[in-house]
DNA sequence: TTGAAAGCGGTACCAT
DNA sequence: ATGGTACCGCTTTCAA
């Protein structure tokens, strides 16, 4: 592999200058700059990533920290994670991957080792145990998720009460006086997925603003748990039932088992629900589907760290950015349309 | 950051004491080796990762390429992800994840600025433009699939010829003498994606063998596309017809088309296919899974790289290894059975 | 068993 | 506008 200092000598200067002809931190003249440019382009040269860190004391890299939980909805997270590296390289950054499986030792090692620059991190629970080593780290970070105590973090995620109150005004407006909200068990709820809850939130704050009923049903995200679930409403229910979840997982079951009992989604039931992957919306199109943006979200989480980074200011912090979902599939239509944006610095 | 230096200091030894301490390749006296440690323990010190780069031109890092397709099953892929991402933290490596969006480029670059010691290809294709370029990398690299000219790289992917044998042989099983297999569009197979040509091979081998007729309907992964094509096989079906995939995506349409037709896969229609996530699986309980085992390939992979890597052995190739699918589900029952292991060597 | 010192390949300050 | 050079933090050879 060749180095600098052979770029230099081709280029009959100093090592110095073909730094500075990279970097473009100082002038230099159009015939010295066309030299070492045809060196470079001679020999291929390619800086050392290990040395220019050293020197620079920069990686050009993020961390970027994701869990593989049973819950975890692969296809939706792997749709969040090309678009950070798509992003990434825009910047002239690489993505590591760091996964869970260390837990936050992980966090503190990548950083440590000065591995990276900055972290992102993915599917940030409630009352995440990251959030206090995240606190510690010199380096800065973006969450992808809401904790409970996110002050002085920067946070950003889908506006999930936004999502609530478009789904039951949906059901409302498909003529439903009330609807069953499928979530997740309340332990789950409460100590980790909070993105449930800011849905309740904004789903019951919409009941009451059109007089509709809702009632909030935890379940697994499982074939056998969505089913009694569903069971319990079908018979309670008078008229259509109206289901509603913030689940990817429960979306992609209830209109089978709506079926298989007979119900056709969007006309004997109605489906309303959030966050699927393109390859589920193929599943729901019979059902009126929200889009939480993920390409909106992870793009400008990139952006957002790398505001951090330039900006030279580690501890600088507490943006909290709320990306509003679309309505992208509404009972068999394509017909996306863009709510009211309502980010919040 | 503490360096090394500080280590030596607190522990009053040299640097090079520490290094050694840290790396054991030579003696250390029990005592100093207590002191060194306690040292690195109080001070929490980390190696800086560019420095040790640098001074052992190893950056401990391997590339993981993807490529993001309109066809990739995001779920799919993610699995593969977050098994080689694991397993390469066993070995003290990381991942830097590097997307296709650069081209080849990409891999010479990150190859050339030194970020990673060996390469991790997935989607590997027939006709791969990136096989060329990789040639030339002076690094192990490991290929996810098996492209038309494999000579002397080292390739690894779920055994698909034996896939297409087992889901002919259980269509025969389950009383059909005649099937269908849903592929992809004659383009896309001949150039791009040969895992379906293997999983016809296997199939017309079975078919012929046992006797039974197949016929290729090739199709997009969407949902017209796999609905005009059950739509012509129920036409000319006598019977139960029979529909077998080697993809994700057409397998987890398959039920619902047919229900909507009035088919309940597994008692009137035979659902036989290959390959699906573990979110896909829930959808797919009354039909025939085959398991392409992605945690089994992509661990083997990084187990190969790390084995090439070690043996200093840059150029040395042209492993192929063959992991044999498991049926994992059978109309309704979660009974794996593994078939004999066929590993090529 | 341990230490001193010469790199590894860049960056950036201080000169000119 | 350019060159010389002192680091950056670690590994490893050579000496003791």
């Amino acid at each position: 592999m060749p180095t600098s200092k052979d770029v230099a000598a081709a280029a009959g200067v100093s090592q110095s200058t073909v730094s500075y002809v990279m970097s473009g931190k100082r002038p230099i003249s159009e015939k010295t700059r066309l030299r070492v440019e045809a060196a470079i382009e001679q020999l291929t040269y390619q800086p050392n990533a290990g040395a220019r860190a050293l020197a620079s004391r920069k990686s050009q890299v993020i961390g970027l920290v994701i869990s593989i939980t049973p819950e975890a909805h692969l296809g939706s997270l792997m749709e969040f994670i090309a678009v950070i590296a798509a992003t990434a390289r825009r910047h002239d950054y690489d993505v590591l991957l760091v996964t869970d499986e260390e837990g936050s030792q992980g966090l503190e090692r990548v950083v440590g080792q000065q591995l990276c620059d900055g972290l992102i991190l993915m599917q940030v629970e409630a009352d995440d145990e990251r959030i206090p080593v995240v606190r510690k780290l010199r380096v800065p970070v973006v969450f992808i998720g809401i904790p409970n105590d996110s002050a002085g973090l920067n946070c950003i995620d889908a506006d999930f009460a936004r999502a609530g109150e478009l789904c039951v005004e949906e059901m409302a407006a498909a003529g439903h006086t009330s609807g069953v909200i499928i979530g997740w068990r309340p332990r789950l709820v409460g100590s980790r997925l909070n993105y449930v809850g800011r849905f309740l939130g904004g789903a019951e704050a919409a009941a009451e603003r059109l007089n509709v009923k809702i009632k909030h049903v935890p379940a697994a995200p499982d074939r056998a748990s969505v089913e009694a679930a569903v069971e319990a409403c079908i018979a309670e229910a008078d008229g259509r039932p109206a289901f509603v979840s913030p689940d990817a997982t429960v979306l992609e079951l209830l209109p089978r088992i709506l079926r298989e009992r007979g119900l056709e989604p969007g006309k004997d039931a109605s489906v309303i629900g959030v966050g699927p992957t393109p390859e589920a919306l193929i599943e729901l199109q019979e059902s009126t589907v929200l889009d939480i943006q993920p390409k909106v979200v992870s793009r400008r989480a990139v952006e957002i760290l790398f505001s951090l980074m330039q900006a030279d200011n580690p501890d600088r912090g507490g943006l909290l950015e709320l990306i509003p979902p679309l309505v992208t599939h509404r009972y068999g239509t394509a017909d996306p349309h863009v709510p009211a944006a309502q980010p919040i610095h």
